[in-house]
DNA sequence: TTAACAATCTAACGATTGTTGGATTAATTT
DNA sequence: AAATTAATCCAACAATCGTTAGATTGTTAA
């Protein structure tokens, strides 16, 4: 069985293939945060790998990588090397990829308001979402109210563990996971503790202001 | 040295993690396949494979990652599976991500204007950027020209193979590198010839119409 | 000239991804 | 109920990528 490739077939190759450099350029959290940098203007390597809280080493090597893919461009001016974006389209496109993640993954969303320090509630469509995601299994939706009122009514796909226990069975928890945790309601802090215990144990975790009330879900009689 | 993350620093992490998981799953020649193919409509897996040339395990296996980054989205009709792509932003960021493609990589341009088969003349900041691109080796550019001619003049970076003694010499070319083959101008068929060899032989070979006079490196006197 | 500094290159490793074959599920047809 | 079809899951392997350590290249300052 000789594969034949034809001639159309193998062009059509080279050219996804070449589209792929730039996706694989973008394919990796920290060169994507060296990207915003340098959208903010040109930086040594030494200031970069601050910024982004990597060894000079590791910021040197994704560099490579970016210039590689012609998204980025150095300039020597004595013993530094300026890196710069090569234009602003790539200015753009960095915009058009953050987009795209916050229009497509809630994870992103819940992290964002998390970080902005005003945890919003989210729309409809962004719980259906993020519903999904627990049933795929991609988020854990962790209620952390004492166990009766999880008996009583839950978010679906919500696993119980009281926030008196958490300490305690961290280890049932999975590291690689975004944790999405949530409690009586937006004035509750619960959750909020939660998150801070989980975080500082090295979990990814963030934190969902409404409860059972805010999602239709609280028990009726 | 326990390396305390600070709160602030985990919550980028995961923001730019998370951007990434939307670079990660373009970072692939056959996904973006599919993804244009998913932009011209509903489509079953057994479909997708065969209009990208990939078997149906292959297939769903590279669907899987688009649909967990949320970019494309499935439903059940008898026995087939549709996919679709999840809404209008991804097949504009398709065409965003492809932009910015054919506007940093001299490669694609060329082998979009191959594919067209009608090779335009490059720009001058084309010629820089395959310049650059020489010089770096990324890519091989290959005068096809008898010998003499290539002594009196060369493009840049340009190595000598005349087309007579092509087919004995191919073992001296990468196969992982793209080949721009030229000769003696756009009315000369010996760069043309070459690369169809080369293709046949299974490397990626494209043809530059242009040749030392137009690129204004003509020998004088 | 030597020393110091900024950055890269090389080699190595472990982790992740791409690909394939074999078994499995789910819906349809016989 | 058995056979067929479409697609996925699982396990395995090879290929690629991320990361780090150690040596090296340019450039400037002493």
């Amino acid at each position: 069985m000789t594969s034949q490739k034809s001639t159309v077939r193998r062009a059509k190759d080279i050219l996804y293939e070449q589209v792929a450099r730039i996706g694989k350029a973008t394919s990796s959290a920290k060169r994507l945060e060296l990207i915003e940098l340098l959208c903010q203007g040109e930086k040594t390597v030494e200031t970069l790998a601050k910024e982004s809280a990597i060894s000079m080493k590791l910021a040197s090597a994704h560099l490579r990588e970016l210039r590689s893919a012609h998204l980025v461009e150095t300039e020597r001016s004595g013993k530094n090397i300026y890196y710069r974006i090569a234009n602003r389209e790539v200015a753009e496109f960095w915009v058009a990829i953050r987009s795209l993640a916050e229009d497509r993954l809630v994870e992103l969303k819940m992290a964002l308001a998390q970080i902005t320090n005003a945890p919003k509630e989210l729309t409809p469509k962004d719980r259906d979402a993020l519903v999904k995601a627990a049933r795929q299994g991609e988020v854990i939706v962790l209620d952390v109210r004492p166990s009766p009122e999880f008996a009583a009514a839950h978010l679906p796909y919500a696993q119980s563990l009281p926030i008196d226990q958490l300490r305690l069975r961290l280890s049932e928890l999975p590291k690689d996971k975004t944790i999405v945790a949530y409690c009586r309601g937006p004035y509750c802090l619960m959750a909020k503790d939660a998150v801070d215990l989980l975080k500082q144990k090295g979990f990814a975790a963030i934190h969902l202001p409404e409860g059972v009330a805010e999602w239709g879900m609280a028990p009726v009689r």
